[in-house]
This record gives structure tokens, sequence and C-alpha cells, in this order.
DNA sequence: CCAAAAGTGTTCCGTCTACACCCATGG
DNA sequence: CCATGGGTGTAGACGGAACACTTTTGG
């Protein structure tokens, strides 16, 4: 019954995360230098192969999870790559997602352990094979995502000022926001609601803190930026 | 050197093409009948699997090339779907592509040759493992495309009314738009250019042919529909 | 007292939407 | 002469962009 696959090639199937993360005002991207062959010492994207008995998602969430020890994180997949020498060693097709994380989150004793870094999206060394095609592919849906659904909060913690969402947006798209625009159109988003708690690590004054409201969100969910 | 990939495993790919036309002012899709097993008599999206020495994308190109006979046609990847069970046969993970034609070009022969039809794009069949899923990304994806690339010619004839072109964006949004409305922003980009040329076909009056100008086009790209 | 970031409204302009009637022609 | 689809403009609503000053407080 089965015979009927068996005129036809297995190929290797690999996951690669582009893991974006939101410090100093920066998007970043966390990348190491390969400790295999082939591509030694390049810097890459980190990943891994696909097994039989999982799912392309699960090897991407398992994978992610071996580099941060993070579970349930927003991922989401930016395509499959399949030229034929696009990994000089094998023919791998490597499917690529994104991965949005609080840098804080992350613990910095992983950088050492697996060698990796943040690196600004705007500085990206050359990377490994087609990993900046995957990199400029990526933040490509991920900005259109920003758009239009409440994922960037995912790169925020828990409770963050205004200024730092908004910052948080120059980065993504690139270009300055007017900060009474902006904070009108956050007015009008009910489920960014203000807490109580106000920060004064980064101004004299003091921030009021927000924080996103799945909850209400689903009621009405109505967001753009 | 290469050690190092043998202690992971391969796995089949293959691709699927959501092939749409425009007919009858409706949004079309190509699917058949599997003639093989697993799901022998399901409807299906045409597929192939990806060869080793052939990129995915070109192993698109070819599945589509023996389905249709045409080459060099509108092709963009929606993704890959890669659960464990989607292919009750072998663990398969297969790469979607959806393809942009003009019905014309595919000649009525192949229809009986391949057992496949065309089918209204709202009145899809029940198809088989997660097909339905991948119709469902390929027209988000399509209609998406749509609004902000000249796309949609692909699926119109080289010469067309501009009641055709309104009829398909109406088909692909699944909503009615203003005629007056919708000229006027024809109007306003050069590169659908008017031709001397009537279509006497559809109404009594004749309606002027239009054409795509992709040079034009490309000097200046400023496309929103 | 001053530097540094937080916070706050109004006006203007351009874009999108709604809407109805005459035209040309084949039969 | 009439049925059928082709073709055309305007006014009002709405949303986005531009824009500057006051507040708070730690040092």
């Amino acid at each position: 019954m089965t015979s009927f696959y068996f005129e036809h090639q297995k190929i290797y199937v690999s996951v690669d995360c582009i893991i974006f993360g939101f410090d100093d005002n920066q998007l970043k991207i966390l990348i190491g230098k390969r400790h295999m062959d082939p591509g030694r010492g390049e810097w890459s994207l980190y990943g891994g192969f696909v097994r039989n008995d999982e799912s392309v998602d699960d090897a991407a969430d398992r994978t992610l999870y071996e580099l941060t020890g993070l579970r349930n994180v927003y991922m989401r997949q930016v395509g499959a790559f399949g030229s034929v020498e696009r990994d000089p060693g094998e023919r791998v097709v490597s499917v690529a997602y994104y991965a949005l994380i609080n840098v804080k989150d992350y613990e910095e004793q992983l950088l050492k352990t697996h060698q990796v870094e943040w690196v600004n999206v705007e500085n990206m060394p050359k990377l490994f094979s087609d990993h900046n095609d995957m990199v400029r592919q990526a933040r490509k849906l991920m900005r259109q995502k920003m758009r239009t659904e409440p994922v960037g909060f995912n790169l925020l913690p828990e409770l963050f000022t205004l200024t730092q969402l908004q910052k948080l947006y120059e980065a993504v798209n690139g270009e300055e926001i007017d900060k009474r625009n902006f904070r009108k159109r956050i007015k009008e988003m009910d489920f960014i609601e203000k807490t109580e708690k106000i920060d004064k690590l980064t101004s004299r004054r003091g921030a009021a803190l927000y924080r996103f409201n799945k909850k209400i969100y689903n009621e009405e969910p109505n967001f753009k930026l």
C-alpha cells in the first residue's frame, strides 16, 4: 500500500529560528557562530532537524526550547527554503520560524552556554547559507503582523510604559512616530490598560505602566498601529 | 564531514498547488479526485514530490507544468505543512504554492486527461488531508497580494474590460464594489492603459479593452485596489 | 534651578464613501 | 424602441498627519 512512495526521495528537513528581542530601544535577533561543519565559525541562526515523530511546528518549538528554555512562545512560520545547494553538506529543506520573546525572560547564562548573541537587526553580519534571506522575510512578516495584531507585547515585559511601546514600534518600522498621535491611538484601545504602577527607572518624573489585557481584546479585537 | 547529518531522519517532501482561475465571474480552483492510495477517490489538490536534484520552487513549477503545460506562471509559496499524520500513508511534509492562471490558457483537453475540475472557491468540497487549510491560507495570502500588487492580471486575458477587472476583485474580496469609485482608482494608475480595441461580446454598446503595462508600472510601482 | 522624560488637543488636509443618471447599440 | 451593460462627477464623512507647551522630580 505504501509502495507508491518508494519511487521518491527523502530529504532532511530542518527548522531555523529567527528570535526577535527588544532591548536598548533596538530590535535584535539571536544569532550564534556555527560550531559544526559545514559553515563552522560562520554566523548563523539557531536551528535543528525535524524528527519523524514530531510535526514541523513542534520541531520549531523544541528547538527554541533547547536554546532558551522557554515554552509557549509566540512563533509563526516564515516559509520553506528549498534551494538544492542551500546547505553545502547535504540536501536540506529548512522551514524558518520567527519568535518574539522578552529579552528579560532569557537568562544571560544561556548566551554563553550556547554561544549566541543579540545583534541589532539593522546591523546584521553575513549569515550562513540563506539565513539572511530568512531574516529579511521574517522581518517583513513580523512588521506586517505587528501592524494588525497585538503581538508586539511579546517583546516587552508584562508591564511597560507607553514610551517603551512607542520605541518598539519605531524600531520595527524604522521611522519615528509622533508621540501625541501614538498615544491617541493607544487610548482608543481599551485592552491596553493603565495600571496604578509607576516606572521610576527611566525618568525622574516617572511613567505610568501599562498592561495588555487579552480578555478585553478578545471581546472586541480591534488593533491597529 | 557529512557524518553530522546521519543522526537525523529524512522525510518525504512534496508540493501542492492551489491553482486559481477566474471564470464566469467566479474565483475557482483546480482540483481532482485522487487516483492513488491513500485517499483514493477523495478530492485533492494537485501535487508531487520534491526530487533531490531540484529546489522546492522548481518542483512546484514542474508539478504545475505537468498539469497545465504552462511555464512562467505567477506562483508564490503559501508555507510548509508538517503535521506528523497529515498523510496517512507516510510521513510527508508538504510545501503549498498558489498559482494564478488565465483559464483560457488552459486547454480543456487537460481537464479530462488529468481528471481535474474548476471548482468555485466559495463552494469547496472536503479535500484530502489538510488541503482545505492550504486553500484557506492561500486565499488569504492571495487576497492580501491582490490589494497591493498588480498580480490579478494573471487571472485575466491580456486584454480585459474594467467590468471584468471589477468582477475579479469582487470575487476575490467577496463584496461588491462601487463602479464609479473603482474606475476612479483605475484612472489614477497609468499602467492600466486603455487600448483602442472594443469588446463587443458582453454588451451591445461595447466596452473598452484595457491592458496592464508592466514597463510603466516598474517606473513607478504604485498599486492599490 | 535645571535637565530630562512624561503627558496632553486641535486644526487641517487628503482620502474614502455614498450616490443616480445618460449613453450606445443589437435585436 | 427597449433592454442591457458602459460610462461618468460631486459632496460629505472620516481618519491620519502636523504641530508646542506644561508637568514632575532627582540631582
